[in-house]
RNA sequence: GGGCGUGUAGCUCAGUUGGUUAGAGCGCGUCCCUGAUAAGGACGAGGUCCCUGGUUCAACUCCAGGCACGCCCA
């Protein structure tokens, strides 16, 4: 016996048993041990101190699904969690949690130690939320093995990665211009600064500034005009920048001269008015060389240096400002890299901190972001007149990724990575990795390799991987020692070592090789990120462990992210791999999308316009969830509206029939004692099973195919399809079939092919659907998980596409009928003495003669027929196969589909002649498909070319019969309202006008005794009044009845 | 401003190598059915396939140029 079905489901009860179910039976770890083979999954780290959200659940279930997936298809595959444990992130964390503000305070008051032993203590404590989250979605992973960014072993693969690419010379230190945050107190990549949310709107002060111009025009006082956001910046100006091919005039302005570029001049319509006097124009080429007044007093002394003069460069553009751009080398990137190029220096008055120096004594020790300071600055300008304009401007402006703070441009020191050597490389290899969706692979990431910038990968911080370089203190002697493992290490420093950290590395002094000097350990760590991308080392401690092991394991078989990391894990990744090992670190990569909130808006915590997924889970269940986000275009990068009721709606359309039709199994299989066998394949010679298994073969290849190809949104379709397939026509088709007395060979065979069915359909639905596919493999096979078993192969034996379109055929042709009879008014339970078909002349006559029972059952008529010539009541249409005829008859084709259309048509023997006007055609019999239309009038319905037509005649008899079905449904109902099972006997009184031979077989039909019931003994009853009759029926439970096989 | 993606029914989305009647689910309306079914089915209303050009015998589909939205980048 199977376990009885309970009708009255509740998924995420169900949920929860499995989930314990699976706990205590280890059923993830049977389940990675199944197979010899692996498939290599790399899991991105997330930081543990961000909280799980949304887009946790969903990268889950994406995750989940595919390694279920390639489990069944027999792989192994191990899911190993990670965690990214150290960076700004984590640092400032705990800064705020200690009401720690600046560097100053951590080194200076806790110290460094202290402030490490915290981020450790963080990183370690607020890492549980994830797994209750993760857990619930049923996704299988490993927490307890997760490999971690802080571990000894981890660091030490990070320094091996580290030496390698140094002794490959890909890592140099510079001092040029990059991002810069001064609160966190050290440079940052460009990536950090394009990280979600880094990039906002910020309100800066505008000004266009004056430069007096050395040489007058006319000989009146003339100005270079500049246009800035940064006025702090102007203290540092050093040069200005043209575009070279632009054109610049000079026009007269308030008895002065004022030079800008031509383009820009009506923008500022509202300053110099609608037409100035231009008095000169040039191109930008021609200004070069000339020279200007500094603003400021500060570096005046460069002015007969070369400083203080124009340049061109290509960063000039015209999209704002004046078009001539101000330039200060210390805080702009391409101030610096163009007044390199020119053999000018940089002046940066500005301390780590954001202030100025002392070298600027009126402005010593103001941010430059304090407003005090934009004030100074900008009276400075206003007492010299140099203030043209200033006002207030809302823009979108870089800041710091945790801790807010606007970012400005520095030049100072830094480590980076040359990742521009071996952009050719990275290309290359890019064409080694699948992508999915395909276009990230020459779109995004392709494009975001090929503008590839060196990567600074240093960061004048505390908590992560220091940079293991020593350089000599000895001035001029310039010597460098890189060190690459715990070994070297403690060769070097004479001690052992356990950790890595700052506190401990910055301890250790070498002596130099060359000059016998001190060499000391430069101040830096490692930016995260080359930590992470350090991720396939690291997590097995190559190459110091694990050769063997990292050999089969690298690159990963598939990862799966969202799309910001195309820039950023995916990026990285691929940049160490390529460096270290010139080979892709991943095979397969799937970017999914983003989940909105159902208003297309972001989803926010704080707007609370979405409702939290674990609460949903609690409402519909997990295996809802999961189809419905693995249902949507989500899956490859596009943008869903999160609707609450698309999860719901995944329960009434596929897990409720998926369920029922379990239950329906269920409920007959026990009648019978049937049991079935996972092993067999059913042989069944019934066109329904054979229909079913061939509809079952070509689901199970597109699902197969869409897990695959990694595009697992295609792969809930098919299925939904199946269902749908099942239910509707198999299912219900095959009722009657389970109901006779005994288990007859036909019903062994539906009980075969059912079972079948279902186990197979479970298997398919199983990675996506994880919770009720086991469940219910569970219950038919009593194995210990469907995600044990293998991925099922229908065998092509089963595959019958003549079969499937012989059914698509007949479905067409129920349908027209159920409309005819809807038109006509009459119920579907009323016989009707037969319907008409006609088939498309072009198919065979035959091809539904197979269907006539399913016809007549369905439509609910006594005879099917088959009609030749229904000219009567329908034109034949010619449809011309337009694929074929157009390159036939090229622009004649067109006029040919009218006239076709239009019924010009005449049939020739073997082909068809379509005419227009004096013009005919002769078109092969192929090229044409010839239907039916309905004449206007007549009772027919035409669908796909077939012809319908329903003989209404109602007889005597058919009456009868007719009032029978309707009191059959009145009785089926009292049993089911009365709660009987399906195979209790009763006792039943039909008091109404009906044949006693038709009352006879109703008592029959409901396993009923026709006995007189006295109204106080009813169980239930009900009056009904059919086609004008009074009936009045009672049933009661038969007294000491035994349940029964259903007749 | 540039790159990538998207634009199809009220909503969410499918749509094969271009082929002449553009589909599904939800929602809506009408009707039917019910011993697997907290359901199911049939029918119906609802579409300038974002716009404009081009290529072609033929364009939702290919090309170009716009427009709108999203993401990424300047």
């Amino acid at each position: 016996m199977y376990k009885q079905v309970s009708s009255q489901i509740d998924f995420p009860a169900l949920e929860r048993e499995l989930l314990d179910n699976w706990q205590q039976g280890q059923v993830f770890e049977k389940s990675v041990r199944l197979s010899d083979r692996e498939m290599v999954f790399y899991d991105g780290p997330p930081f543990p101190t961000g909280a799980p959200h949304f887009g946790t659940i969903f990268v889950s279930i994406l995750k989940d699904t595919l390694a279920r997936f390639f489990t069944m298809a027999g792989f192994s595959v191990p899911r190993r969690w990670g965690w990214d444990c150290h960076g700004l992130p984590i640092e400032n964390a705990v800064e705020k949690m200690l009401g720690i503000e600046n560097k100053t305070d951590i080194e200076k008051k806790l110290g460094v130690p202290a402030f490490n032993r915290e981020c450790r203590k963080l990183v370690s404590d607020c890492n549980t939320a994830w797994e209750a989250y993760v857990r619930k979605v049923g996704r299988w992973v490993d927490y307890q093995n997760a490999y971690r960014t802080l571990d000894l072993s981890y660091m030490e693969s990070v320094l091996w990665v580290f030496q390698q690419c140094y002794d490959k010379g890909l890592i140099y230190k510079d001092y040029r211009v990059t991002p810069y945050c001064y609160h966190c107190e050290t440079s940052l990549s460009f990536s950090d600064i394009r990280l979600d949310d880094s990039t906002r709107p910020r309100q800066d002060p505008e000004v266009i500034v004056k430069f007096k111009a050395r040489d007058d025009i006319d000989g009146k006082p003339t100005y270079y005009l500049a246009w800035t956001t940064t006025p702090w910046t102007l203290i540092s100006n050093l040069a200005l920048a043209v575009g070279a091919d632009y054109r610049y005039v000079a026009f007269e302005h308030d008895g002065a001269v004022f030079i800008m570029g031509e383009a820009l001049l009506p923008k500022w319509k509202g300053l110099f008015g609608e037409k100035p006097v231009i008095l000169k124009t040039w191109a930008g080429r021609d200004l070069v060389d000339r020279h200007y007044e500094p603003l400021f007093p500060y570096f005046k002394n460069l002015a007969d240096q070369g400083y203080f003069r124009i340049l061109a460069g290509d960063f000039v553009t015209l999209d704002d400002g004046v078009g001539i751009v101000h330039c200060a080398p210390a805080f702009g990137e391409d101030d610096y890299w163009m007044c390199k190029r020119h053999g000018l220096g940089v002046k940066n008055p500005v301390d780590t901190r954001g202030c100025f120096t002392v070298e600027i004594p009126e402005l010593a020790g103001l941010n430059v972001h304090d407003k005090e300071c934009t004030k100074k600055i900008l009276h400075h300008l206003k007492d010299q007149h140099a203030l043209l304009l200033h006002r207030t401007l809302e823009h979108n402006y870089p800041h710091c990724w945790r801790c807010h703070t606007p970012i400005i441009y520095r030049a100072m020191d830094a480590w980076y990575f040359a990742v521009e050597k071996i952009k050719d490389r990275l290309l290359a290899r890019n064409e080694d990795i699948n992508w999915v969706p395909e276009h990230v692979k020459h779109g995004r990431f392709g494009k975001w390799l090929e503008g590839a910038r060196d990567w600074n990968i240093s960061r004048s911080r505390y908590w992560g991987t220091p940079i293991p370089v020593w350089e000599c203190e000895q001035p001029g002697c310039g010597r460098r020692r890189v060190i690459g493992s715990l070994a070297e290490m403690a060769e070097a420093a004479g001690h052992s070592l356990t950790d890595l950290h700052k506190e401990f590395l910055d301890e250790i002094t070498l002596t130099c090789a060359s000059c016998g000097g001190r060499m000391r350990r430069v101040p830096e760590v490692l930016d995260c990120w080359f930590e992470s991308a350090s991720m396939p080392f690291g997590q097995c401690h190559y190459p110091f462990e694990n050769k063997q092991w990292f050999e089969t394991h690298f690159p990963a078989d598939f990862i799966v992210e969202y799309p910001g990391q195309i820039r950023g894990w995916f990026y990285y990744l691929h940049v160490l791999a390529v460096a270290l090992l010139d080979r892709a670190s991943f095979k397969n990569c799937l970017v999914h999308g983003t989940l909105l909130a159902e208003d297309g808006g972001k989803i926010s915590k704080s707007k609370k316009n979405f409702t939290d997924p674990m609460e949903l889970i609690d409402r519909y269940g997990a295996d809802a969830l999961r189809l419905y986000l693995l249902n949507s275009s989500a899956v490859v990068m596009e943008d869903l509206n999160f609707k609450d009721a698309g999860v719901r709606d995944q329960i009434k359309q596929v897990l409720l029939p998926l369920w029922n039709s379990y239950s329906f199994f269920v409920t007959y299989a026990n009648l019978d004692g049937y049991r079935g066998d996972a092993s067999k394949t059913p042989q069944s010679p019934h066109p329904l099973d054979r229909w079913i298994l061939a509809v079952l073969c070509q689901t199970e290849k597109k699902v197969s195919c869409a897990f695959h190809t990694f595009y697992l949104n295609h792969s809930v379709g098919p299925v939904v399809e199946f269902i749908e397939a099942m239910t509707n026509w198999y299912i219900r088709q095959s009722r009657a079939r389970f109901w006779g007395g005994g288990l007859t060979e036909d019903k062994r065979r539906a009980y075969d092919t059912l079972y079948y069915v279902l186990i197979t359909l479970v298997k398919l639905l199983a990675p996506s659907v994880p919770f009720i596919s086991d469940w219910i493999y569970r219950q038919l096979t009593g194995e210990e998980s469907v995600h044990l078993a293998r991925w099922p192969v229908v065998p092509e034996i089963y595959r019958n596409d003549a079969l499937i379109e012989e059914n698509r055929w007949a479905q067409t042709v129920v349908s027209l009928g159920l409309a005819l009879r809807q038109r006509a008014g009459i119920r579907v339970r009323q016989p009707l003495p037969g319907i008409q078909v006609a088939l498309p002349p072009s198919a065979s006559r035959h091809l539904l003669d197979p269907q006539i029972p399913v016809l007549m059952n369905e439509l609910n008529v006594k005879a099917v027929k088959f009609i030749d010539d229904p000219s009567s009541l329908a034109t034949l249409r010619v449809m011309p196969n337009a694929r074929v005829l157009g390159p036939k008859w090229g622009r004649d084709v067109q006029t040919i589909i009218k006239a076709a259309k239009a019924g010009q048509v005449r049939e020739a023997g073997n082909q068809v002649v379509v005419f227009e006007g004096t013009r005919e055609w002769t078109l092969d019999r192929l090229d044409i498909t010839l239907s039916y239309q309905g004449k206007a009038g007549a009772e027919v319905l035409c669908d796909k070319g077939i012809l319908v037509a329903l003989d209404k005649t109602v007889t005597p008899e058919l009456r009868e019969e007719g009032v029978a079905n309707e009191l059959n449904r009145v009785i089926q109902d009292l049993r089911k309202k009365a709660g009987y099972a399906v195979s209790d006997r009763i006792l039943l009184l039909i008091d109404g006008e009906l044949s006693p031979a038709w009352k006879e077989h109703l008592a029959n039909l409901a396993l009923a005794e026709l006995v007189a019931i006295a109204p106080s003994e009813v169980d239930t009853e009900a009056e009904e009044t059919i086609e004008g009759r009074a009936f009045s029926i009672r049933i009661r439970k038969k007294p000491d009845s035994h349940p029964v096989s259903v007749i």
